[in-house]
Parts: structure tokens; sequence; C-alpha cells
DNA sequence: GGTAAAAGACTTTTT
DNA sequence: GTCTTTTACC
């Protein structure tokens, strides 16, 4: 192994050397190595000494940078252990980019570290130690979909009426309380403190109280989850820090484990998270450091460095509380602020346009990006008359892009605010021919199929899990209905135990019909058979899928079927197969259980590929999917009061606030260039609307906007723009209208006149989803039959390796499904995705073959950009950006 | 208990 | 316009 020092020139580190595995050593960076290349701000960051660091990194500030040269930093200059370090992120896709970041930096001892989101972290600490908490091994992770289903059972059962009080909401209201760190006991104390939960033919009576209600429900929630075995998403960070807070044992193995912490994304913690991480930390333990110490040392809290962007807070929805950045530095002692404003990713352009739509928001702090990089090309408005026109001009404008300025499809974005919104513009590149990955919407492990199979592992593993269990009672169907359920129920709650007890002791059940007997038992038989199998090769996780698949009769109903939709299901489950298989290749101690934890943590962003594959694929997801992410070319998309801001934030301050930073992370995905776009005419749920300019079009200075056009036919028509006797503005695409500001009676007030015109509209003109294929918007078997040729390459890349994890890309090409092994994605790659504009001379890179280099020089060609690198001994090298196998480092 | 047709709800954003 | 849930009938 490899060590770099202050005095070793670079040295190859062949990564072949050796076949046996060894503990593998850090690689030591120099303090130059380090922070040489960085900013002031940013090299102040990394080296900071003190208990509590908040960065404040603006977006595109070089944030991850930041943070894995500190930990860098950390290891090799104030001499702390690898295992003493926690870094948490948000979602598996940022953890997975630091993990490889570290990797370059300081070598394979990165690979075992803690670097993970809150939930996976939380899961490791449970796993090992839930047992005080009454946690069993192999405990149940309900998604939320798990969650609604439970809490559905639980409100059918005491009469609440769920139309009006949908499980949905009530979960919403019980996942408040939980972010907040607020248990069922003091809920129950303070408004029915005659219930017990777990009691049975307990009635609501009385709805005056919904508090009363919701107590109730959350006491008897959680009740039902602890007979489980199981867990909700929220219970992974308060039941962890409930374990730190009552078992103080527990609680000193983590504080003494863990010196240093640091956390991505502070913006979006709740309080549940916070307080997870005041407690890992032991900032309240009352522990002093030795007074001399220039290092976390052994004793004294943690030393906690959170990175965050206030204004890029946009999960309050979920319970992030953007109090814990703004009071970091009164929560934590002698907190030290960094603020990185100098952006390396966008013009100047894009900046200001992000700065002025910012600066609307109330209460924040002044902050203001700037880059060196220059002003760059305008800001490209259109207006067009309805979504789908919208979808036709940013299509038309992406092959533009392409032709003729050899923009890749891999470097363009749009992005929007809801998924509804991506029907149309799909729409519109299929008809262009596009290739194109859409993410989001109706994730992988949400799939009905998917679900069904995972019941079955999960029912295996946990028996208890009454939800899990009772989801596969009949699928497939084996006449086991909602009569045999309810006597099995019944049986259970009788005597207070699991579904799966009674299922035990069905003998016992009086009453009982043959059939469904008969029924019952060869359910029984069945799940023992697959349980027994599972425990024999319970590393094996690929072949208890097998199994499960095979003896459940999941895929042979399937198979059987002639539902073209569940021909792509059949797809689908094979698919699991594979990413099964993959699972228990790349992981040493694969278990079951670590299987569908895997299953249960994904994101809809963590099936983005990497940093430098190219899906040679145009991009389509949500803003909030698309926070950390940039794209040369973006496509904001739908910019009309109503659609974002949403409708629904348009009363509230605060919303609205929120709204406004999604625009913000918006307009700062983009490096290059900025196209706004907007609809006059919008068609939500059936029923076309009229639809404002959004106010955050008004708030961006007119000088930084070329408006293609700038309004629409109708307005134009009506404001008396131009002729009106002549039927000028329904021609659209090339009108270049460039008059005057505009802003009249269509562009005064935006507030109360929201919503109010239902136009007759000119949609459906553009043709409605005739030729969208089989309904299902898995994607898979996407219209495989027509013109497959026009997509050029792209099928190759179909569902790559690390693709068969969580959320959904659709393409239109059907995934080649040979046996499930992965590709090497390397070998594939004709373009890495690197942007000149990223690197500046004196940066340094890894080569896959020349090792450390620093760039000496830089030419900018756009598709053909070469960079030069000196990799020291290896001599000084000029490569072809786009296919150089480099990473910045 | 299973199937098909009809009604109804739904859209923010997600670990 | 789509997906889920309910209802009517076999």
């Amino acid at each position: 192994m490899v060590v770099r020092n202050a005095h070793n020139d670079v040295t190859e580190w062949d990564g072949e050397e050796s076949g046996v595995e060894q503990e593998p050593e850090l690689i030591a960076r120099t303090a130059d190595e380090l922070v040489g290349d960085l900013n002031k701000q940013q090299s102040e960051a990394v080296q900071y000494r003190g208990a509590a660091l908040l960065i404040g990194a603006g977006a595109g500030s070089g944030k991850t940078r930041v943070l894995t040269r500190r930990i860098a930093w950390i290891l090799s200059q104030f001499g702390a252990w690898p295992s003493q370090i926690l870094a948490i992120t948000f979602t598996n896709k940022a953890a997975a980019e630091m993990r490889e970041r570290l990797t370059a930096l300081i070598g394979p001892v990165a690979q075992r570290m803690w670097v993970s989101t809150f939930h996976s972290a939380c899961v490791r600490i449970l796993r090992r130690d839930g047992k005080a908490l009454g946690l069993k091994s192999g405990f149940s992770i309900y998604d939320s979909a798990d969650s609604e289903r439970l809490v559905k059972i639980i409100a059918t059962e005491f009469n609440v009426d769920v139309k009006r009080y949908t499980p949905r909401s009530i979960l919403g209201r019980i996942s408040d309380y939980k972010n907040q760190l607020i248990g069922w006991r003091a809920q129950l104390a303070a408004y029915a403190p005659d219930f017990k939960p777990g009691s049975r033919n307990y009635r609501i009576s009385k709805f005056d109280n919904v508090e009363e209600l919701y107590a109730i429900i959350y006491a008897e929630y959680e009740h039902r989850l602890a007979m489980a075995n199981a867990v909700d998403f929220d219970d992974l960070i308060v039941r962890t820090v409930e374990l730190l807070r009552d078992h103080p044992d527990v609680a000193d193995y983590y504080r003494h484990k863990f010196r240093y912490i640091l956390v991505d994304e502070y913006q979006d913690t709740n309080h549940a998270q916070y307080v997870l991480i005041r407690e890992l930390a032991g900032v309240d333990a009352g522990e002093t450091p030795a007074p001399t110490a220039t290092a976390a040392g052994r004793q004294g809290p943690a030393w906690v460095t959170v990175v965050g962007d206030s204004d890029q807070s946009i999960y309050a929805f979920r319970g992030a509380d953007i109090r814990n950045i703004q009071d970091f530095e009164e929560d934590f002692p002698n907190a030290k602020t960094i603020l990185l404003e100098q952006n390396y990713r966008s013009t100047q352009t894009i900046l200001d346009a992000a700065n002025a739509v910012i600066s609307h928001n109330e209460g924040r702090k002044p902050k203001k990006l700037w880059t060196a990089v220059g002003k760059g090309e305008p800001i490209v408005g259109y207006a067009a008359d309805n979504a789908q026109q919208e979808a036709v001009w940013v299509a038309s404008e992406i092959a533009r892009l392409h032709a003729e300025d050899g923009v890749a499809y891999s470097d363009m974005a749009i992005m929007y605010r809801a998924n509804a919104q991506s029907r149309s513009l799909e729409e519109a590149l299929i008809n262009a021919g596009l290739p194109y990955q859409l993410i989001g919407g109706t994730k992988f492990y949400e799939r009905k199929e998917i679900k069904d199979a995972l019941a079955y592992l999960q029912a295996i593993l946990n028996p208890a899990d009454d939800v899990n269990l009772r989801r596969i009672l009949n699928v497939p169907k084996r006449g086991l209905g909602a009569r045999a359920e309810s006597i099995v129920l019944e049986y259970a709650r009788e005597r207070g135990t699991s579904f799966f007890d009674a299922l035990m002791h069905m003998e016992q059940i009086e009453d009982m019909p043959t059939r469904t007997a008969k029924g019952l038992k060869a359910f029984r038989d069945l799940m023992a058979s697959m349980s027994a199998f599972a425990r024999a090769n319970i590393n094996k996780p690929s072949d208890i899928v097998a199994e499960v698949l095979a003896k459940s009769g999941l895929l042979e109903e399937l198979q059987k079927s002639v539902d073209p939709q569940d021909q792509s299901r059949v797809e689908n489950l094979s698919q699991l197969q594979s990413t099964a298989a993959e699972y228990e290749q790349n992981t040493p101690d694969a278990t079951l259980g670590g299987f569908l934890e895997t299953t249960a943590l994904v994101a809809d962003s963590d099936q983005l590929p990497n940093g430098n594959e190219d899906s040679g694929k145009v991009t389509m997801m949500t803003l909030h999917t698309a926070k950390g992410l940039e794209y040369p070319v973006v496509f904001l998309t739908g910019l009309e009061q109503g659609t974002f801001p949403h409708s629904r934030s348009l009363e509230d301050t605060a919303e609205l606030s929120e709204e406004r930073r999604l625009a913000y992370v918006g307009i700062t995905r983009a490096k290059r260039r900025l196209y706004i776009t907007r609809a006059a005419v919008r068609a939500q749920w059936g029923q076309a609307n009229e639809m404002l300019p959004s106010q955050f079009l008004e708030e961006i200075p007119d000088e930084l906007i070329d408006w293609k056009r700038r309004e629409t036919g109708s307005e134009r028509m009506r404001t008396g723009w131009g002729d009106g006797d002549e039927f000028g503005g329904w021609d659209d695409e090339d009108d270049f209208s460039s008059g005057p500001t505009f802003g009249t009676a269509s562009y005064g007030s935006y507030g109360s006149s929201h919503g109010s015109a239902y136009g007759s509209g000119s949609t459906g003109r553009w043709g409605s989803a005739a030729h969208r294929s089989n309904g299902s918007r898995s994607g898979s078997t996407y219209g495989s039959g027509r013109s497959s040729g026009t997509y050029g390459s792209s099928s190759r890349y179909g569902s790559h390796s690390s693709g068969t994890r969580g959320g959904r890309i659709s393409t239109r090409h059907v995934t080649p499904k040979s046996g499930g092994t992965s590709m090497p994605v390397s070998s594939l790659q004709k373009d890495n995705g690197l942007n000149i504009g990223d690197f500046s001379i004196g940066d340094y890179v890894t080569h896959d073959q020349y090792g450390l280099g620093k760039v000496v020089d830089l030419q900018d060609k756009g598709r053909n950009s070469v960079i030069t690198i000196d990799f020291g001994s290896d001599g000084v090298k000029r490569l072809m950006l786009r296919v150089a196998p480099i990473e910045k480092l």
C-alpha cells in the first residue's frame, strides 16, 4: 500500500496489486494538497479547530469539496482515526458521492467509514443496540405506504370517519409529533388519559376534540408497530434519540466513538435530527474537554461541523426546521461561522437572478453569491399558450442546442415543481425523438408487485410483522379474502397476539369453514417452507428472492396474465432479483435483512447516474430532486402562479418563502444557460386553467432575461398589445416579441385574482395522450414497438448497474434483461460529463492511470475542451476532457 | 370470494 | 386524466 506524504512525489497506486484484502491504510495528505487550491474561506473552513463550526455554503460554493477536505484534514492534521468520524448526508447519493471523493483523497479506508444518511446511520445503530428498546433483530422498516395502511386499519377499527380524517392526514400529524420528539405518552396524558393502547373495543365517541383522536391513534399506532417489531421512517431517528437518552451505556459508547461529526444540508434537519446530533456529540453530557485541546481528543463533546445554506431549505413540509441552522451559533457553545460565497458553478447572470429572487424573502441573513466566471449568456424566457406548447418549445430548443451548439443531451435538464407536470414534457420529447430519463414518480420499490415480493421477504424475516403478513395473505389469490383474514385477526386480538401467532394456532379457532382452514393451512405451510429455506440460506438473499418468487406464485400469476402491464411487472420482479444478486455480490456479509434495508431507504435522487457517467439523455425531475445537482443547461418550466409557486402556498408567507427558496435552488442548478418558461393555460386533473405568470418571474431583473416570447396570444389580445383588430399572436414559436416593458394588466396584481379565470382555453389541440402506450407510467416497456432507432445509442445505457436501486428512470427503452450481471460502466462511456468550467488552473485531479496531477492549462472548446495536466514523474499530458478518466479533487 | 365496471379522489415537494 | 376504492353481480 502506498502512502503519500510531504516528501514523496506522487506515487503510483495500482489498485490491482494485491489479491488478498489488507487492512486499508490511510493516505496522509499534505496541508498543501488539502488546501493549496482552495480560496481563503474554504481553506479556513477546512482547517478550523474548534468544537462547533457552521459552514454557510451558498449554492455551488464547493461545499462537498470543503467537507471532504476537512475530513481528510482532521485525519491527517488532527491525528484522528477514520473510525472516529461520522459524516451524515440526507440522500444515499450524496453519501456515495462523498465516500467516493474521500476514497480518492485518503484511500480505500474511506470505504469503511461511517459516511451515510441520517436514516441508514440510525438503522445501523438500532441494529446493533435496538435490543435495549425492545427491537428484535430483523425488525421491519415501514415506508409511508405501510404506515398508512396501519393507520387506516386502526382508524377503521376505531370507527373514525376516514373520509374526514384520512389516514394520510393522521399519519402526517403523527409524523409531526415524532419530528418534534413529542411522545405518544405525553399526547395521551394530555388528551385521552383513559385510553390504553392495545385495548379492544374502544370507540372514540365524541369528536369535539380532534387532539384526542390523534392522540389515541398515535398511541395505538405505536403500540402496533411495537407488536409488529417494526419502525417507520421517523422512528429511525426518534427511536435512536430515545436509545441515546435512556441508555447511558449506549450513549457513552457512541459519544466516545464519534469524535468528529459532520452534517451536510444542515438546513434540512428537523428537530429530532438536531437532537440526535446533539446527543451523539454529547453536547449536553457535561463532559469538559481538556483545556488545552487542539483536537476533539477523548473527552468532552465531539467536534461538530455542519454545512448548509438556509436559502436552500426546501423541506419544511417534512418537518425541516430552518431555525436549526439559524440558531446554530446560540445552540453550540463557541460556534464559529464561515461563509462561502464564491460560486464556482454558474455565470454571473444566473447568480444575479438567483440573488434577486431570494432577496425577496424576509428575515434572512443577507448573502450574495458571486463568481469569477463572468456574465455569460442572458437567461432565455418563453411564454407559451399552454403546457403542450411549452413542452414542444422546450423540446425544440433542446434539439437545437444539441444540433447547433453540440450540447450533450446529458448536459441538459428539465425541472418542474410537481411530478404531474412531466407528462406533456415527456410527450414532446418523445415526439421530437429526444432521449430522456425521468427521475421520480412511482418509485421502483413502491410498485405493487415489488412491495408484494418484499412483503414476503419481510414476513419471513419478521413473522410478527402484521402489516406485511396480512398484505400477502391473499396475494396471489388463494381464496383467503376478508372473511378468512378477519377470523384469524379476531382470534389474534382476543389473545393479544400477532397475526402470525394466531395463524400458528389456527387449529384452536372454532367454527372455521373447512375451505378457509384448508387455505390457511396451505398458506402457513408455504410460509414455513420458505422460512426454512431462508434460514438455511440467510446470507444468500438472491437465492431467497428466487425461492419466494417461484414458490409464492407471484411470478406465475403475472406470467400467466394477458394484461400487457403484467409483462412489465414480471420484468420488474426480475429486476428485483438482479438487485438482490448485485447486493449479494457487493456486500461481504450479505444477509436478507441487509438487503431489505437497502430497499427501504432509497430515494429518487439515488437513481441518478453519478458525476462521470454520461447517460446520453436529457434529465427530467422535480426541483426537490434537483437539489445538489448541476447542469450546463437548465429548463425551469411552469413558472406560473399556482404551479410555481404552488397554489397551496400562495396564501402563507412562510410557505411562499419556501417556494422562493425552491426557485433559488432551481436557478442555481444552471451552470451556463438558464431557460425559464411558463404556460398561459395549464390543464390540471382534466380541467384547463388559465394561469398568470409566476411572481418569481417579476422578481428577476428584466435586463437579465431575453424573452423569446413574452406574452401569449390571448394575453396580448386582452391587453391590447399590438393591434387589437389583428389576429396577431396566435402564431406561436418564432415570435420574437421585443416590446418594451409589458407589465400591464396581466402582470399587475397577482395576489387575489389568481385562479379566478377558468379559460375554456385552447388545450386539447396539442393532442391528448393518445399514444401513451399501456397506461402504465412505469416506462420499462414503454412503447417498445415504436421506432426505437430514433433514440440513438441510449439503449446501451439503459438501466446500468448502479441504476437498479430505487426510484424510476423511465426511458423509451426496454432494459435488456441479460441475467442481471452488471456491466462496467466505464467501458461504455463516451463522455464523462466533466465540464471545463469546473476546472481552474491549479486544481488537483486524479487520473485512473497517472494518479494525482495538477491542472496547468485549460482550453475551452466546448465539447472538445482540452485540459493539460502535470502528472509529476509521468510528465505533462494534454487530455480531451470529455474522455479523460480523471476526477477533480 | 372473485371479477368487472363505476365512482371517487387526487397532486406538491420525500428520507 | 389517472389511480385507487367501492359496488354490483357472478
